[in-house]
RNA sequence: GCGGCAGUAAUUCAGUGGUAGAAUGUCAGCUUCCCAAGCUGGACGUCGCGGGUUCAAGUCCCGUCUGCCGCUCCA
């Protein structure tokens, strides 16, 4: 497919979407707020069934047990985790080449006949701002002079004169620095309405430290042994540089996160149970085979806390993107937290007598961007009869509406009878009532939500008290008896 | 964050500086016995937002926001 036919599709995902009510811009009267968005009617429904079936999955078992911890949490949580330092790195980048550099380390590259060269430059276009020229020489009194330099690189008032006296490393052009940033990809707030430092908390930037905190808590009242996992769902939040392709990276979004701990020198065995474990998952909700992949982290490219890695991608019309990721933390976490609680958080085997801190092999599947590659898998242009229609083919467990209930035509009351077929299978079934227009144009609105089946009243539903139930997929029909009806879509549901 | 493209009805898109349009969808009614059928009627526009030029701006200029694409980033 070309590329032009593979952004079509998308944007048609993103046009449907808003039309019938599964996404929508957020704040869109506003003007839309950046790489943020709403789910609609129809986005909720499938976000929860999404979210209902991982739950199911993951944790109605015997050695899982289930969280929800606070969005907030103890600003000492993200140094021990490593975020607070990791994520907030001043950035600057070349216009001219397009490298970025870190200013601590671009301070590096420069000389020191460079250094004072630029530090007299900068000086001097200054000179008529004595108190950034007193700044500069208190700043310059320090004893070591690269420390110095780097001190009134990284000043928010005298690094941005004194970047565009400087060339860029990599390809020699001078003054072609943007501003320098700060990357702090944390969301900060504050807890009480007083903006005082000494208050500031995090969004979390991911859910899994709220699993380690409680590690202990969970164990001890659930009575679990090793090896254990919790699962938890909840909204996580980052500070993305850029957001990109719909909802695929946004500030905002929601993991579906589950912790499992191990003994060390079982962490090879689980690493692949799970890996194996969470890539069925997608394929047995109808996810296609062949456009899922495991992607493995080369050793070299390991995050801090990890020995192993590996990626689910899903191969989106833009190309393969992450939509789970697959960790042996190993016994990171929770040595840090250790550290930073001064709590103890080991473990004691009965059996071998061993107090222990336990290894962590993590899943952490991105709740929204499963929601993204269940839409876009599901969606199919076909023709029928010379006419074209669009079918969103979602699994039976996560299509947002589960059966429709359509009377043939508006009297010799069809529409009663389907009124009361549509108050009993309510009950347990998320149903859609339409008498508006042709028959067959209320197919195709369906099909386009993705439900999967529909049930017509008729003129033989009169005489023998049979419908007709629609598969949506074959479009076939069978008679169905309507004192049947729910008995057999809940079959159908459930295969 | 840099560069490119775009933004007009719910959607897809026309629109030459001079009265804002089409198709689809949607709603009401009629018709309709199975796959976007037909007829009649209706509703829906801060032309993304803010400035500027002009007698006059959807159209030209500047800024900004949002989206898409490429780079970058994604501990």
């Amino acid at each position: 497919m070309s590329k032009a036919a593979n952004n079509d599709v998308i944007e048609k995902i993103i046009s449907l979407s808003k039309r019938r009510g599964f996404v929508f811009q957020s704040s869109e009267i506003y003007g839309g707020l950046n790489g943020c968005w709403d789910y609609g009617p129809h986005g909720v429904e499938l976000l929860k069934n999404i979210k209902e079936e991982w739950w199911k999955f993951m944790t109605y078992r015997e050695d899982v047990e289930g969280l929800d911890a606070s969005i907030l949490m103890h600003p000492k949580v993200w140094e021990a985790s490593g975020h607070v330092e990791n994520f907030t790195d001043p950035m600057v980048d070349c216009k001219q080449c397009k490298s970025r550099f870190r200013l601590d380390v671009l301070s590096d590259q420069v000389n020191e006949k460079k250094k004072k060269k630029a530090v007299e430059a900068l000086k001097e276009s200054l000179k008529e701002n004595a108190v950034l020229v007193n700044k500069i020489d208190s700043i310059n009194s320090g004893a070591d002079e690269n420390e110095n330099f780097e001190k009134l690189l990284t000043d928010q008032e005298t690094g941005t004169y004194l970047l565009a006296e400087l060339n860029c490393p990599m390809c020699g052009n001078k003054g072609t620095f943007t501003a320098a940033r700060q990357f702090n990809l944390m969301f900060k707030t504050f807890i009480g309405p007083v903006e005082d430092s000494g208050a500031v908390v995090y969004l979390r930037p991911e859910t899994a430290q709220g699993i380690y905190v409680n590690f202990l808590n969970v164990q001890g009242a659930s009575r679990q042994k090793l090896p254990f996992g919790i699962a938890q769902i909840g909204k996580a939040f980052r500070n993305e540089i850029n957001t990109k392709n719909f909802l695929f990276r946004t500030r905002e979004f929601e993991q579906m996160e589950m912790q499992f701990f191990v003994k060390p020198a079982d962490d090879k065995k689980w690493y692949d149970y799970w890996k194996a474990e969470r890539l069925n998952w997608y394929t047995s909700l109808g996810m296609t085979g062949v456009k899922l992949r495991y992607h493995d982290h080369p050793k070299d490219k390991l995050a801090h806390y990890a020995k192993e890695a590996t990626d689910i991608e899903y191969q989106f019309p833009f190309g393969w993107g992450e939509i789970e990721g697959i960790h042996n933390r190993t016994n990171f976490d929770l040595n840090r937290h250790e550290e930073y609680s001064g709590k103890s958080l080991k473990y004691f085997d009965e059996e071998s007598k061993e107090k222990f801190v336990p290894f962590i092999i993590e899943t952490s599947a991105g709740a929204s961007r499963s929601f993204m590659a269940f839409l876009v898998d599901a969606y199919y242009e076909e023709e029928v009869n010379g006419e074209q229609r669009s079918v969103l083919k979602f699994h039976q467990k996560l299509a947002p509406v589960k059966a429709a209930i359509l009377p043939l035509v508006n009297k010799d009351g069809m529409p009663e009878i389907a009124r009361g077929i549509e108050k009993d299978l309510r009950r347990n079934f998320k149903v859609f009532y339409d008498d508006k227009g042709a028959i067959g144009r209320r197919y195709r609105r369906q099909d386009e939500i993705g439900t999967p089946y529909c049930i017509t009243i008729d003129t033989q539903t009169l005489e023998d008290k049979t419908v007709t139930v629609r598969e949506r997929d074959s479009m076939n029909q069978v008679r169905v008896s309507n004192d049947k009806l729910s008995e057999y879509l809940l079959k159908k549901l459930n295969d």
